[in-house]
Order: structure tokens, then C-alpha cells, then sequence
RNA sequence: GGGGGCGUGGUGUAGUGGUCAAACAUGCGGCCCUGUCAAGGCCGAGACCGCGGGUUCAACUCCCGUCGCUCCCGCCA
């Protein structure tokens, strides 16, 4: 027998179906059980009048809440039931996996344990439908962005996670043993997705894995994420990246409102909106100004640079101005960005480059690259790096590399704007930490 | 790495020097209940109050240390 999703019950009063899923709430009484069943499209009660089959009824009081079932019934109407009206008259029933009682907490049930007691017991945590969603929308909302790439000739990318050398920055770098060596688990695609420049693929993207080793204990960082990464070719400037992001962001953003709108209402109690394009932009001076009007007092010594007090300042700036989630801010100075980045020709100060902040939290950074052999070699050496590990990077440029630009996003921080998250291990799957390897 | 807060039955909380051999809710077990539906009623089990040391006649309560969690800052996506 073919099994029926409990959202299609309806379509098939007075029939026999077959239906499985997990027992939400069972009221075991002197002469009737109810048992309340979940799946993933809905809830539904199931009856069974104990002097019918008593034998049954015996096997249903030992179940325990959560316990995963096969269940046959009937489908009738019935207005007396609240759960929509309908239920289904107990026929039979095959327990697939029994849940030990009592559970570790009760998913269900009016209060939740601290987050970090829930991490430990996750797959629990997930049957919430509210927590499905979250993951329902990430889904389609990567959707919205290979839909896009795809339509703009890109190429998907799967670049390695572990390298010979550390490349921008050795502090952020988690060692592993290589055999013999040290290898080191890559802390961005940086490097390789301009490597497919220099190759000549113009447009590519790549969603993956990136590592990070910094002890940072935040609702925002993690150890381990997913990085939304893209790099294109034959841009003019830092702005060609922008006005591609912006509508890439948006298309995505619509895809996940076409499909999720209501449940996103309704379960996360949140009314997402599709940005308008373009976004807002200003430069890293407009900022300080615009924080100076405010009386924001940035801390000295974070001179050309925001701290995430100021972020917040800003995002709620631009909401009220110009009633936008996202505000690009551009050209920030020189001695806060990487090598890699291009600078201005009238300024060699600044670089062309942005952060996109999305209700006050970064999400993104972004640039035009340093393409040019001899002032990207000039750059590093004036950051204190040293050529000879950064060399196989360097020769990218030595044979014919276009302009070129791009960004990388977190995508679980892109979720927690999305979905109005106040943490990011809401945001995923199984969160990884400084304190947190498992599950 | 720096700073703040917290740590009491399975879970969420109350209690902030003696009245606490620890309370409430929920969950769990048992019994009762002609259809329940956030079901309800009765009974029961379950915590040496994170760990170690100290102060005190007396510590869940104060102090020190330690571990864990959490938030903010640094770092960044």
C-alpha cells in the first residue's frame, strides 16, 4: 500500500490509506486511545476504540512519545475533532522505532532547553517543524542562487580543503597532519577561484566548506561554515560585483518568498521581503559621517574600520533612510584589507573594495583583485608578507590574467538575516565551534 | 585571548546565610476517567543545589579557584 502524506488526507475520506510518521501526543484513556501523528506536511488523529481490538490497544500503551510508525486506517470526517475535522479509525499499526521514555527533552512541549542542551541532542531539536523550514529555505534559496550563476555562464567549482601553505593569513589556519607533512585546512576559496580567472573560465562559483581557527564566541562565528563563494571576469571595477550581487541576491531572495512566504509567517513568526535593487551603497567616509550624526563613538583604535556595534548602527540607519535590509559599504582604507585587493588609481589608499552588511551583520566582503603581476607582489611585501609561499598564487597573474572581482558570504549568516535568526546555530545544521565537535 | 552573567530532579524555573532532609511546572511510572483534543483527577519515583577549597555555630545562599554554558569585545563570513 502506497503511503499517504497527512496534508492529502483530506482528498481521501472513507478510504483505507496508509500514513507514517512520528507519535506526537498519545491520550491513553479507559476506553479510547487518541494518538496525535506528525509528518512532515502536518498533524492528524488516530483513534482506536480499545474493546475493538484490544490487543492492539495493548501494544499502543507501551509506545513511547517520538516513537516512528506505520500506520493503517480509515479516514473519516468528523467535526468534533479540532485537528481539521477529519481523524483515522486505528486498523493497524507497526512501531519502526520504538522511542525510549522518557526522552532527553520534550520537542514539543511549552518550554525548550538552553540551545546548547538541544545541540547535543539535534536530530531531536529538527523535528520542529520550525527548524525544518529554516533548512527548507536554505535549500531553495541555494536553489535561487545556481538558478542565477547558471543563467550567467558560471561554473561551479569544487576547490581543495586542505593546502600546502597558508595563504592570507597563517593565524586563522587549523594544522592536520598530511602523512608526513603539515597541511593546513583551507580557510577560503580565495585563492583557487582565481585561479579558474587565470584559466580563462571568467565565471565561477563554488559552495563549500571553509575552516576557521579562531576561538571566537559569538551568536555569529563559527569554526567550520559554508562560504558562498563567486568570481568573474572582464569587470571594469569593484561596482560590476555589486550590481551583480544585488540581483543575484534579490532572485534568490524572491525564490525563497514565492515558496516559504506563508510558512515563514506562520512558523518563524517573521515577514521576510525581497530586497529592492540597487542597495544602498556608501563609502567607508560616507559611514564615518553617517556614524558621526549618530554619535556612535567608534573606539580609537579602530581607525578606517567598523566594529559590529557600528554595523548594527548603520543597518538600522539605512532601514529607516532608505527602508532597505542591505547597505554595500565601499573603498575601505588600505591597511584594513588584504593584499589582494585592488586599489584606486587616484588613491592609493583606499581599495575597491566592499562589505555587505545585511541588517547590520556582515555577510559578505567583496573586491576587484589586484590582477597586475608587479603591484600585487609591491602590496604583499609592503603587508609584511614574503613572496616565496605565496609564489604558486603569484604566477596566476604572470601569463595573461583579466580583471577581474568577487565576494564570499556566509550562507548561514545570510539565513539569520533572512529569517531574523538571532543565532547562527540556528542557522545550521550541526554548528562547530571552539567547545563543540560534536555531534 | 579580554570582560560581564549564569550553573538547583530528565527539562524549564523558584529559593540568595538558619524556617530547604529544597518548592513549582513539565516530563516519567501507576491508578481513575464513554471521544480526548494545551485533556482532566489522584498517587508515586526523581536533585547530596557543576566540581574543589575556604569563611561561619550554620552555606544552595558569602569568598577563592576550577570546569562548563552564555552574552559582549577582538577576529572575521
Amino acid at each position: 500500500m502506497e503511503r499517504t502524506l497527512i496534508k492529502d488526507l483530506m482528498g481521501k475520506i472513507g478510504q483505507q490509506v496508509k500514513i507514517q510518521g512520528w507519535l506526537q501526543i498519545l491520550r491513553d484513556q479507559k476506553s479510547m486511545q487518541f494518538l496525535v501523528l506528525r509528518d512532515r506536511t502536518g498533524l492528524v488523529q488516530i483513534t482506536l476504540w480499545k474493546k475493538g481490538n484490544p490487543e492492539l490497544a495493548e501494544k499502543i500503551s507501551t509506545l513511547g512519545v517520538e516513537s516512528a510508525l506505520t500506520v493503517f486506517g480509515k479516514v473519516v470526517e468528523n467535526e468534533v475533532v479540532k485537528l481539521g475535522g477529519i481523524e483515522i479509525q486505528l486498523e493497524n499499526l507497526k512501531v519502526e522505532g520504538n522511542a525510549e521514555a522518557p526522552l532527553p527533552f520534550e520537542p514539543f512541549g511549552e518550554t525548550l532547553p538552553d540551545q546548547d542542551y538541544r545541540l547535543d541532542w539535534r536530530y531531536l531539536d529538527l523535528r520542529r517543524q520550525r527548524n525544518r523550514l529554516i533548512f527548507e529555505v536554505q535549500t531553495t534559496l541555494e536553489e535561487g542562487m545556481r538558478e542565477y550563476w547558471i543563467q550567467h555562464n558560471f561554473i561551479e567549482m569544487h576547490s581543495p580543503k586542505t593546502m600546502g601553505t597558508p595563504s592570507e593569513s597563517g593565524a586563522e589556519l587549523f594544522e592536520i597532519k598530511y602523512f608526513d607533512r603539515t597541511a593546513y585546512l583551507a580557510q577560503s576559496p580565495q585563492f583557487y577561484k582565481q585561479m579558474a580567472m587565470a584559466a580563462g573560465y571568467e565565471n565561477v562559483f563554488e559552495i563549500g566548506p571553509v575552516f576557521r581557527a579562531d576561538p571566537s564566541f559569538t551568536s555569529r562565528h563559527m569554526t567550520e561554515f559554508t562560504g558562498v563563494d563567486m568570481e568573474m571576469s572582464w569587470i571594469d571595477d569593484h561596482d560590476d560585483v555589486m550590481k551583480f550581487m544585488e540581483n543575484w541576491l534579490a532572485f534568490s531572495f524572491q525564490a525563497v518568498k514565492d515558496k516559504h512566504n506563508e510558512e515563514i509567517k506562520t512558523l518563524l513568526g517573521t515577514e521576510m521581503s525581497v530586497p529592492s535593487v540597487p542597495f544602498p551603497r556608501m563609502t567607508m567616509a560616507e559611514a564615518y559621517q553617517v556614524l558621526k550624526s549618530m554619535d556612535y563613538k567608534l573606539p580609537p583604535e579602530k581607525k578606517g574600520d567598523l566594529d559590529p556595534g557600528a554595523e548594527r548602527a548603520l543597518g538600522n540607519y539605512i532601514k529607516e533612510k532608505y527602508d532597505n535590509d542591505f547597505v554595500f559599504v565601499t573603498d575601505w582604507p588600505a591597511t584594513v584589507r588584504p593584499f589582494y585587493h585592488m586599489r584606486h588609481e587616484d588613491n592609493p589608499t583606499l581599495t575597491k573594495s566592499f562589505d555587505l552588511l545585511g541588517k547590520g551583520l556582515e555577510v559578505t566582503t567583496g573586491a576587484q583583485r589586484e590582477h597586475r603581476y608587479d603591484v600585487l607582489a609591491a602590496q604583499a611585501l609592503e603587508k609584511g608578507l614574503t613572496l616565496p609561499p605565496i609564489q604558486n598564487y603569484l604566477n596566476y597573474f604572470r601569463y595573461g590574467c583579466p580583471p577581474h572581482g568577487g565576494f564570499g558570504l556566509g550562507l548561514s549568516r545570510l539565513l539569520m538575516v533572512l529569517l531574523d535568526l538571532p543565532n547562527i546555530r540556528e542557522a545550521v545544521y550541526l554548528f562547530r565551534g571552539p567547545n563543540r565537535l560534536e555531534p
